[in-house]
DNA sequence: TAAACGTGGCG
DNA sequence: TCGCCAAGTTT
């Protein structure tokens, strides 16, 4: 068999996408490597999220945080409000965790090696092997979604995720080269992206169109096999959306742990079949024709929002008022955005 | 091992 | 509207 890491090297010299945190494979060549910190902070975004998603919160977070350092000082409350509408917010707490696990056990210098990466915040298997092999150029074997498809197809593997995960990984580490591993692990994940995509693959422009077992047996866009899942339940909730004279909303932490952990929220009921009111202190609440609607990962969510407006003396049982100045929504995840658009047509200012 | 954990884009 | 999917980790 040809070898197929070399063939993939050659597609990616002329076919990597661009990405701000990557250093173009000529520039690798000539010995530049990226800045460790930008590459973790990317892979860290980019857990479960697209590119395009990450560019421009990567580009923020680097502009007001350059260092780890700097990002081991910050305030949670400000990374928070900056991660705000990208999702899985426990990446976030978990980045700070590391961004000073970083700065207290290392002196501020990201460990080189797959298994001391290993043992940092929010670094799993994935991210350890991507920090390793693409800011250290260390031959480890990345496997995420995109290694997972590619080798199920390379080797046309009908076994279904994620039960077949460690064949797939076995697979991937045969092929992981000691020359270039930093390009090579951004190189197959790349093909991933670009090539061996989920639906309609092009196998037709595919550097290892004639290697791969599924394109000539012609199940390549049926792989990988994955196990069913199951449908995703309603879960019925009611928020409630105060507004002090002086222009004050009421907000609150939520928190560390769980749905939308340490991020602001509009206080309201538990989530369930069946919410029980639970207004934040007395008054003429009232409810909004439309609800909020958003889905989760693994439930539909549908809030009724109450609003209220209030007097200055108000003293609220949960949450606190926070001043015009200081509420910014885009600092809500895109749940409490949803029910801040709809309720600030009735609270806007007079 | 399985469930929890966000969001936006796509067909 | 709906399910699938995206450079996974934690519990």
């Amino acid at each position: 068999m040809r070898d197929l890491s070399a063939e993939l090297l050659a597609w990616y010299d002329t076919h990597a996408r661009e990405m701000p945190w990557r250093v173009a494979p000529a520039d690798r060549k000539a010995g530049v490597l990226p800045d460790p910190y930008a590459v973790w902070m990317s892979e860290v975004m980019l857990q479960q999220t697209t590119v395009a998603a990450v560019r421009d919160y990567h580009r923020k977070f680097m502009t007001v945080w350059p260092t780890v350092r700097d990002l081991a000082a910050a305030d949670d409350a400000d990374v928070m409000a900056a991660w705000a509408g990208l999702g899985y917010y426990a990446r976030a707490r978990n980045l700070l965790k590391c961004a000073r696990a970083v700065v207290a056990d290392y002196d501020g210098v990201f460990p080189d090696t797959y298994a001391e990466l290993l043992k940092l915040p929010g670094i799993g298997p994935y991210t350890a092997a991507a920090v390793a092999a693409i800011a250290f150029d260390r031959p480890e074997t990345v496997v995420d979604g995109n290694v997972e498809r590619v080798m199920a197809r390379l080797y046309d593997i009908h076994a279904p995720l994620p039960g077949s995960k460690a064949e797939l990984t076995a697979r991937a580490a045969e092929l992981t080269p000691q020359t270039r591993p930093g390009d090579y692990a951004q190189a197959v994940m790349d093909l991933g992206a670009t090539i061996c995509t989920p639906r309609s693959p092009a196998c037709g422009i595919c550097p290892w169109r004639d290697d791969c077992a599924a394109r000539i047996a012609g199940t390549a866009a049926e792989l990988p096999k994955k196990t069913p899942k199951k449908k995703t339940p309603t879960r019925f909730g009611i928020v409630y959306v105060a507004r002090r004279t002086d222009g004050a909303w009421l907000l609150e932490t939520r928190p560390e742990t769980g749905l939308l952990g340490g991020m602001l929220g509009w206080p309201g009921s538990e989530w369930g079949d069946n919410p029980e009111p639970q207004p934040p202190f007395a008054a003429d609440w009232r409810e909004l024709t439309e609800e909020a609607r958003h889905t989760f990962t693994h439930f539909h969510l549908r809030l009724k929002i109450m609003v209220a407006r209030t007097g200055p003396a108000t003293q609220p049982l949960r949450g606190e008022f926070l001043s015009q100045a200081k509420f910014n929504p885009t600092a809500l995840p895109t749940a409490m955005r949803k029910v801040f658009d709809l309720a600030s047509v009735t609270l806007r200012d007079d």
